[in-house]
DNA sequence: CTGAAAGCGCTTACAG
DNA sequence: CTGAAAGCGCTTACAG
């Protein structure tokens, strides 16, 4: 564990002033610096296998080349995806990720000023549309933030994608399939709310009547479980559209529990393709929003507000919304 | 966006040194200071809402209050399960978690060397059994490192399950039910061979002939095909013991597409829980080792690695592994 | 019980 | 083309 050299020695030991070397590495535009110069210099970083102190460098330069990702479960494959897509827009862009958990920041205003104020990070990812308690984020303005999944707010970059959107998608789907009467399972959130007035406009396209929600949640369990009872207590919904895969597969487990077949009797169609929707016995018909490409995306914004912080909501549809389908989703049963 | 205090400016407007609210907010333990003067400090910390600069912080103590944790697959549930556990302990500890990309890591010897000898992070966790090429680790030593899901390694501290005892159970489970030809649909890694030899002994210790290994990987996709093929070229086995829950799912889409039933046809056995297994139909039967408390502990066993170094394997054993029988599982079919 | 001073390791105007 | 100097915002021995 030798310690490691300084910019100071590399500066000694190449025979030039420690302004110069700092001024080499980090590719100072207005250095005018003779060939052989650097090449002695370059040598001397070599040698001592400088590498810079990064607080040190944080510190002076006011800047970390962190950004902080605020999530509410990383468990969620749906998130899980964004996040692997956001480490590698960042990591591109010569950042690194903070692991933040979005529940903590917004329950301990401390825990949050300590992030912005005591610049902890260059920008902020913040998930919304979750449970919207947001309200903490009042001081968010410190640093640089992107919020990521929620509705427009008042001072705030938000980004999302066309939730109503997909959700027609997916009940137009149905509806073409022949089926009328068509449920949503939904959650908490804004993104589930938007997600519900898609289906409405679908349904009211089609002149058919919406059902009430069944609150199903955005966990497999409690999905499966309101599913079951749904379907047992002789709900009359022959489709059902579901707000995320990770609900859809407690859907799909739900009908099943309560003796009903898949697609059959109860076609189900989720919002968002995820790794295991393919693999579902039957497999699950989605619409697939790009959800991937959005950590790319946030990211890519955040770096945007740091250079030049602007408001405003960005929807993001590229590549645009596409039923994917799979053998959950059928015409209705006979007679129903 | 007012910029915010420096502890000077607290200083000031409590009428003490800048040194002496320095130790008051480090809860300096040989400070006395009397409670009025305390007050008075306190008092002006809460009028300026004042936060200490992170990086001045970092670059003064040494200490960057950051942890980096580097993974393969953010989006294996496996894993991301450890992400959330490790979160927890690190945030109960004041320490935050950054995020690294193994595979990154692995191959970039400069970019490992700038989180190392840069001092980007106080320590360092690294998934290792994946595909095991840890060379690259060499440079490691020049800060406290915990590599987990690894063998032993000559010069490191290492946590993991016990993968062999786990899978000796699925097998034993199996064996139990009446199964005589079971194969183990196995991945790369050396976690994975750690878990066939765990089949191994079970199956020498029934007096039953092991079957060649599956390679199946830890992706569902390919595990799919490869089981399905398997079954379609009538392979022989009744009961299959699958290397994680990610692949299991494959293996199951497998088997059913074949047109083979489960458990009528062939049982599974998966080694890991995860929230999805349930929810399966028929629902997964796994081997259930502590997976979420490894995060945790990996965290634990780095702060302590911080605070002593230590060589050695450690093999967590807490709680220990159980079976979990759902519906997956079942006698094999008659005159197998 | 409290203060003055040095210094962590860099970067960046400012000179020349 | 290159150097000397100040300073980012803290913490920590050392005095008294």
């Amino acid at each position: 564990m030798a310690k490691s050299a300084r910019l100071s020695e590399v500066a000694k030991l190449a025979g030039v002033s420690p302004g110069l070397v700092s001024r080499l590495i980090n590719d100072d535009p207005t250095l005018k610096i003779r060939e052989e110069t650097r090449e002695r210099v370059t040598s001397a970083i070599e040698m001592l296998q400088y590498t810079p102190h990064a607080s040190a460098r944080a510190l002076r330069s006011a800047q970390t080349g962190l950004l902080g990702f605020a999530l509410y479960h990383v468990t969620d494959p749906i998130y899980a995806q964004m996040v692997e897509s956001a480490e590698t827009a960042a990591a591109a862009a010569g950042y690194s990720l903070m692991l933040l958990n979005a529940a903590e920041l917004a329950a301990h205003p401390d825990t949050f000023r300590r992030l912005t104020q005591g610049r902890r990070v260059d920008g902020l990812l913040i998930q919304g549309g979750y449970s919207d308690d947001l309200s903490s984020l009042q001081g968010a303005k410190s640093i640089p933030t992107v919020l990521f999944n929620a509705d427009a707010l008042d001072g705030f970059r938000t980004v999302r994608l066309d939730d109503a959107g997909a959700a027609t998608l997916a009940t137009r789907h149905l509806i073409e399939l022949g089926h009328r009467n068509i449920a949503f399972v939904g959650a908490e959130g804004s993104s589930s709310e938007r997600r519900f007035q898609g289906y409405l406009s679908a349904m009211a396209e089609a002149g058919l009547a919406p059902h009430p929600v069944i609150a199903g949640g955005w966990d497999a369990g409690p999905a499966r479980e309101v599913t079951e009872s749904y379907c047992l207590s002789r709900g009359s919904a022959t489709g059902l559209v579901v707000v995320s895969t990770t609900s859809a597969l407690g859907v799909h487990a739900g009908v099943i529990a309560s003796g009903r077949r898949v697609p059959q009797d109860v076609s189900i169609v989720s919002i968002h393709d995820t790794w295991f929707a393919p693999h579902l016995s039957p497999a699950l018909t989605v619409a697939a929003m790009p959800l991937g490409d959005l950590g790319r995306v946030a990211v890519e914004l955040l770096l945007e507000q740091m250079r030049s912080p602007t408001e405003g909501e960005v929807i993001f549809r590229e590549p645009e919304t596409r039923m994917v389908l799979r053998a959950s989703s059928a015409p209705p049963p006979q007679g129903a």
